[in-house]
DNA sequence: CAGAATCCGTGGAGATACTG
DNA sequence: CAGTATCTCCACGGATTCTG
């Protein structure tokens, strides 16, 4: 497979992967970068919500019970840099504006939705696994 | 749903999410755990070289370029105390230890997998989207 | 309403050096 | 061979203030 710097995608379906694995390839495999971006605090929880239907600025300050303005607005302009979300300006008094997904946001989560289900299903396991190494 | 905490499984298909999310509920949601455990610098890597057999400790240090020993152990560490990985230590002179996916972290890769498809298929619009807003 | 700008504290990544 | 121990550093996230 020649579309993956490091061969993850691929060697996750039983292929070959290119070892040693070059460091400086590594640093910049597409997958790492997609989880990266969707871990930190709140990109979740906001493409889960966007993912409902468009939102306002505020209303998603509201919805987002803990998450300050300078967060809200960094990770909506962080989706929005990746294409993943649409932001759109109504010129009104005071302004209003939109967020809402992108298709290529849209299509993120359904394979974004297989694993959150694997996160759910396995959770207990995960948690008995933890303490029991405590 | 019952089974997440913030109903962020839930509402990617379509359900409802309580709104206001609860700030203490979505720091304990495990699709957000699961992502960060995922995203750190290596893990990912190490969960699809071990996908494919079996390695032992030196021999993981050699396949991974970049790698230290450190955040080789730690990372082990941490993927052994999720119960994602198995360590096993055969008494030998010098001492050899083996690790291995546990079938729960097998089951880990098919939905990991589908991110990864859609991380490489779709890498190319995420870049292009980050150059437009420059 | 929807932000920009600034400051700050802290956890955890990572390098280096040492060891049973 | 397979680790620990110790250190540094910075980027992530938060609080606050100001504005078109």
């Amino acid at each position: 497979m020649s579309t993956t710097n490091t061969g993850v995608t691929a060697s996750m379906r039983g292929h070959q992967l290119p070892v040693p694995v070059p460091a400086g390839e590594y640093a910049r495999c597409p997958v790492t970068d997609l989880l990266r971006g969707l871990s930190d605090k709140w990109t979740l929880l906001l493409l889960t919500l966007l993912g409902q239907r468009p939102y306002r600025f505020n209303e998603l300050h509201r919805a987002v019970e803990g998450i300050s303005q300078r967060m809200l607005t960094r990770t909506l302009r962080t989706l929005e840099t990746d294409g993943l979300v649409a932001r759109e300006v109504f010129p009104t008094l005071p302004p209003t504006v939109e967020y809402r997904l992108t298709p290529l946001g849209v299509s993120l989560l359904e394979p974004l939705s297989a694993l959150a289900d694997w996160a759910v299903g396995h959770h207990a396991e995960i948690t008995a696994a933890r303490q029991r190494s405590t």
